[in-house]
DNA sequence: CTCCTTCAGGCAACGGTTTGCAGGCGAGCG
DNA sequence: CGCTCGCCTGCAAACCGTTGCCTGAAGGAG
């Protein structure tokens, strides 16, 4: 009672378009792979019978003779973030495009998970492995290489070729020097550091950095590391920094949906952004347009970052050398949640 | 400068195993696949030259010769939605602790872009299809079937096996027998069948339906249809609803993304949720509960669905029936922003 | 008219693993 | 002691496109 289709023939083969195209196997291969080789009538008759029998190559065996398989890798740290979600899709869909297929492996930030990924893509033959974020385990990359697997860092921008991202580092003192500008004395920092598995939190760094140029300093207490990346995560950060007796007037948030529960949050409270506390975050999502007042954020343009990423990846897949790459560029985007420093 | 590291020797193939080991190739592949025809001395030796050249079988191969690749193709419309998201990140992690790895598409709604994948996933060889959501092209389920490949549909629950989903239908009669229960008269729905390709709209259906039995009409000008998915366009949808003359004192949303903008809207626009405006949404996502008041929604369990669809797909991978299926149970939620109607 | 060049397409080997078949060897049984 | 049965392992074919090499034909130049 299952397959009662009855046109359930096998899929046809090379040979088969062969005999009914009246050439050999080898001409069909060259009729996908090579048509410049094959004379005019030729490809017409063997794509006329190929068409009719709705052949496809077989990935497999094209894969192991050619040792091509026309997939690329890509690995993740979580599907849960939204700017990951939609970086997968569009890489995806302009790979699609170039006739590669996706195959993906969320780490969720788990070291293990990572390695275990790089070495399953490297079994099943990618041609080029994406790998976006920061490293978890500092051997999953060197181990794709060894495996002869070229690939590309994305998304972070990091000294260690090729790598296609932001300076994410950069873009934070940007802000930092923007809220300062607008008076402010008094911040704090929301960054999930521990559950992204970051241990050098350089983005705390750069903040520091950009504050100690204005001589002020931010202590541990202004620093809520511990959470998650949701809008819960937000609105509960607040809360803890009012615990710690922090009232800072700038909350930097190293993502939209935290920016946006602090919001939400302060708010709640009875705080008015930016009247009372500024608020900033980070990717520029939907959601930082979707709230009242407008998140100020950074862009981390995402058409550009995946249409370089393809590129780059492709190059690699096919075995060209991609060249020195620079940091993509941000842009601060300011809005309604940050404002000049309440008066105190 | 750029391969420094030395030590890039080609991978270890099975016949570099056997040489250490002294055994044959064929023994290498049982060592893997049929363990318990070794004798233990055996399997050892080759266990630990296999760890010594770091071997791993090469997939391509493998997959060649045994016709099983232990890929699985997954199929979503969208990466934007969290749930599909989530549950693809979940799918894959179980997966890949049975062996398998994950080809991902995403049809961006687009039944070309389906149709394509269905293809290319078919000619990469994945041993089983997993189609979430409703079909985009009818012909992309019947086309699987027709190259030999075994295919699930999940998340919508279809009359089509084998499938593993939610009446959603179902759901939102319950969600509008709860708001009728709390009296409300005036309703409005809010869901972008436009933008998901979906003629059927069975979901409106089922609501006119349940407000049927009450005596009551959803006139057209109360279905917001022709947004997109998120917390913007909840907003948007309740000042096109106004802008109509529509005041509903209940509003039904597709996703919880769109009633949380539904509910800022409201907000901003100094209606009181509930007390004013009912808003119910659909997915019980983080953000029902990271709202004040928390959004009334239907669950529809991430963990159940991701598990039983795994189960399902390593059943239809390896050649297995998967037996007769019935719809996962969804559940109610109500929470703060549902209550009873306004008096008028 | 012959020789050389160019182009189209066939032949057959190849890629790395799995697997059907068969053989060797030791143990148990008659 | 001989035979049979089982267990373990090797041999070689098979999976199915791709590609290096080679041939044959056609066209152009001398």
């Amino acid at each position: 009672m299952d397959n009662f289709t009855g046109d359930v023939r096998p899929p046809a083969k090379s040979g088969d378009v062969a005999r009914l195209a009246g050439v050999s196997p080898a001409t069909v291969s060259r009729a996908f792979n090579a048509p410049h080789l094959l004379d005019q009538q030729t490809l017409a008759r063997v794509r006329d019978a190929a068409a009719r029998l709705e052949y496809r190559p077989q990935g497999v065996a094209r894969s192991l003779r050619s040792r091509r398989s026309l997939l690329i890798g890509v690995l993740i740290p979580s599907l849960r973030n939204t700017y990951f979600a939609q970086t997968v899709e569009r890489v995806q869909a302009l790979l699609a495009e170039r006739g590669y297929t996706v195959l993906i492996a969320s780490s969720r930030y788990d070291p293990a998970a990572e390695m275990a990924a790089v070495k399953a893509m490297a079994a099943q033959g990618v041609d080029a492995l994406l790998l976006v974020g920061r490293p978890l385990d500092a051997m999953s990359r060197p181990t794709a290489t060894r495996l002869g697997l070229p690939s590309l860092r994305a998304w972070a921008w990091l000294e260690e070729p090729p790598c296609i991202g932001f300076d994410h580092d950069a873009a934070l003192r940007v802000v930092t020097q923007h809220l300062l500008s607008l008076g402010h004395r008094h911040f704090a920092l929301v960054a999930p550091f521990r559950a992204l598995h970051d241990p050098l939190r350089s983005r705390l760094t750069a903040v520091r950095e950009a504050l100690a140029e204005a001589g002020l300093a931010l202590p541990p207490a202004a620093v809520v590391d511990d959470g998650g990346f949701g809008l819960a995560d937000g609105r509960q950060a607040l809360r803890v920094l009012h615990g710690r007796g922090q009232t800072p007037t700038a909350v930097i948030c190293s993502n939209d949906l935290l920016a946006a529960g602090v919001v939400l949050q302060a708010q709640a409270q009875g705080l008015a952004v930016p009247k009372d506390l500024s608020v900033s975050g980070y990717n520029d999502l939907d959601i930082a347009t979707a709230l009242d007042p407008a998140l100020t954020t950074v862009a981390t343009p995402m058409t550009d970052h995946a249409t370089r990423v393809v590129a780059a990846l492709l190059d690699l897949a096919q075995g060209r050398d991609v060249g020195t790459l620079t940091p993509l560029p941000t842009r601060l985007v300011v809005r309604g949640s940050t404002g000049p420093a309440p008066a105190r």
